[in-house]
DNA sequence: CCCAACCAGTGACATTAGTCACTGACGCCT
DNA sequence: AGGCGTCAGTGACTAATGTCACTGGTTGGG
C-alpha cells in the first residue's frame, strides 16, 4: 500500500483533484496507473486515439506540434502536478499533438472512464479542469499573439526574461541563466530554426545586453532585454 | 412568454445546454438576458473582467487579439448556436480577447454566477463544455501550426478551400466563392496585412488556379489549390 | 453631379526569416 | 591519443514578409 499511498499524496496536489476527500482520492487511486519513461521516450504521438489522460509526478513533458519538414513547435513544457491531455479525453478526438518526456519521469494515468465517471459524481472536479484548462488556452493564445505580431528577436527576448524571472541566479555583473537545452530546444519553443537562435543571441551579445557563456547566459542588461518585449 | 419560449428554442439547440430538461431550460431562460448589438459593435474588450458568457442567437461574433500597432489576429468567428467566452467565466481571469459582431446581432448572456451554479447541478453540463472547449482548444492548436509552419501562401489557399467547401457555388468552370469582406478582414485572418493577401490573390490568378471577380472569386483548378495546403 | 472616403492593386524597398554548406569546438568512448 | 558524433557559429544566399507611397475604381452622401 506504500504505493497507493503516495500516488494519493500527488494526486491531493494536483489542481484538477485538489479538494477531494480522501475516499475519492482512493477512488482514483484504486484505478490510477503509475507510468515510469525514460528521458525522451513518447508518451503519446499526435493524432493517436486519446485513451486517457496524465498527471506528471516527476519530470517533465514537451508537448509539440511537428511539421512535415521536421520542424517542431512546442506548445507546453509541463512539470511535477500538471495533469496533460485533459482536454481530448473528453471530445473524444485524438491528441492534437504530441508528447515526449525531457527527462526520466514518473507519470500517472488515469483512464477516460475512468476520469469520467470521476467527473459525472464529483462536479466540482469539472470546474477545476475548467479552470486548468483555461490557462492552456490562455497560453495557446498567447503564443498566437507572438507567432503573429512578433519577430524572432522579440520571442527570443521574452523567453530569456522570464528564465531569469523564474529561475535567474543574481550575480554581481547581472543576472544568469542555464538555457533550457540547446539552441535547437530554444528555436522550437519560439517558433523558428536553431540558426535564429545562435544569430539573434550573437547580437544582443554584440549589443551589450548579455553575455554567452557556453550554456550559461549572463543578463547584463535586464531593462534593455525587457524593453524589447512587446508585452510587460 | 413568447420571449422566454424563444430563449428557450435557442438554448435548447446549444451544444452546451443540449440534453437538458424542459425545467433546467426555464432556469436558464429565467435567468438568461437578450442582448441586441448593432454591426461593429463590440461585446467584450481584451483584458476586461469577464462577467458572463453569451449565445449567439442570431449573426456572427469576430474574436481577435490586436497588437500594440494595429494588426489583428483573428482567433475564431463564431455563428448561431455557439458559446462564447464559456473558459474565462471558469478561471476567473479577464478576457484574453476582444469580440465584436460582424453583423447586426442577438446574444444571450448568462452571468457567471448563474452559469456556475448550472454547472454544480448538472455535472453533463461541465462535460458538454469541456467537449466544446476541445474544439476550441483545437481550433487553436490549428492556428498556431499554420502561423509557425506555412507561408501567406498556403494560409490563402487553405482558406479559400475551406470557404469553398462550406459555401461554394458549383459553376460550369469551377467553384464561386463570395470573399468574407475585404482583403483587410482575410489578412486578418490569416495573420498578415492586407498587401499580401492582394499580391496573392493576383499571384494565385497569374498561375490559373482562379479568376478575380470583385468581391467574388472563381476557383478554376480546386485541385491545384488543395495541393498548396500542408494537410488534408 | 461631384466630392470625399474607402478599398484594391502595385511598384519599390527594407527587413526578417529561413536554407545550405562549412568550420571548429567539445565531449565521450574505446 | 585518436576518432566520432553532436552542437554552435557564421558566411552567403534566397525567399518571404512587411512598409510606404501612390494610383485608380467604386460608392454613397450631400
Amino acid at each position: 500500500m506504500a504505493m497507493t499511498n503516495s500516488l494519493g499524496q500527488t494526486l491531493a496536489q494536483v489542481p484538477i483533484f485538489s479538494g477531494l476527500s480522501p475516499e475519492e482520492l482512493t477512488f482514483l487511486t484504486e484505478r490510477a496507473r503509475l507510468r515510469p519513461f525514460s528521458v525522451g521516450e513518447t508518451v503519446f504521438g499526435e493524432g493517436e486515439r486519446c485513451e486517457g489522460l496524465y498527471v506528471v509526478e516527476r519530470g517533465h513533458l514537451r508537448i509539440f506540434k511537428s511539421s512535415a519538414d521536421g520542424r517542431e513547435q512546442v506548445l507546453s513544457i509541463d512539470g511535477p502536478g500538471s495533469s496533460v491531455a485533459e482536454l481530448p479525453v473528453f471530445d473524444g478526438g485524438p491528441y492534437p499533438a504530441s508528447a515526449v518526456t525531457l527527462e526520466d519521469s514518473r507519470l500517472i494515468f488515469i483512464s477516460r472512464a475512468d476520469f469520467h465517471e470521476l467527473c459525472m459524481s464529483h462536479p466540482q472536479v469539472s470546474l477545476k479542469v475548467l479552470r486548468v484548462v483555461g490557462a492552456r488556452l490562455r497560453r495557446l493564445v498567447g503564443i498566437i499573439e507572438e507567432l503573429s505580431f512578433t519577430t524572432v528577436r522579440h520571442r527570443l527576448a521574452t523567453m530569456l526574461v522570464k528564465l531569469a524571472r523564474v529561475e535567474g541566479q543574481e550575480v554581481d555583473e547581472g543576472v544568469t541563466i542555464l538555457l533550457p537545452d540547446g539552441h535547437q530546444e530554444i528555436a522550437s519553443r519560439i517558433g523558428t530554426v536553431r540558426e535564429l537562435v545562435s544569430r539573434n543571441l550573437s547580437r544582443l551579445q554584440g549589443e551589450g545586453i548579455l553575455r554567452l557563456q557556453g550554456r550559461e547566459i549572463l543578463i547584463l542588461d535586464l531593462a534593455r532585454l525587457e524593453a524589447e518585449m512587446p508585452n510587460q
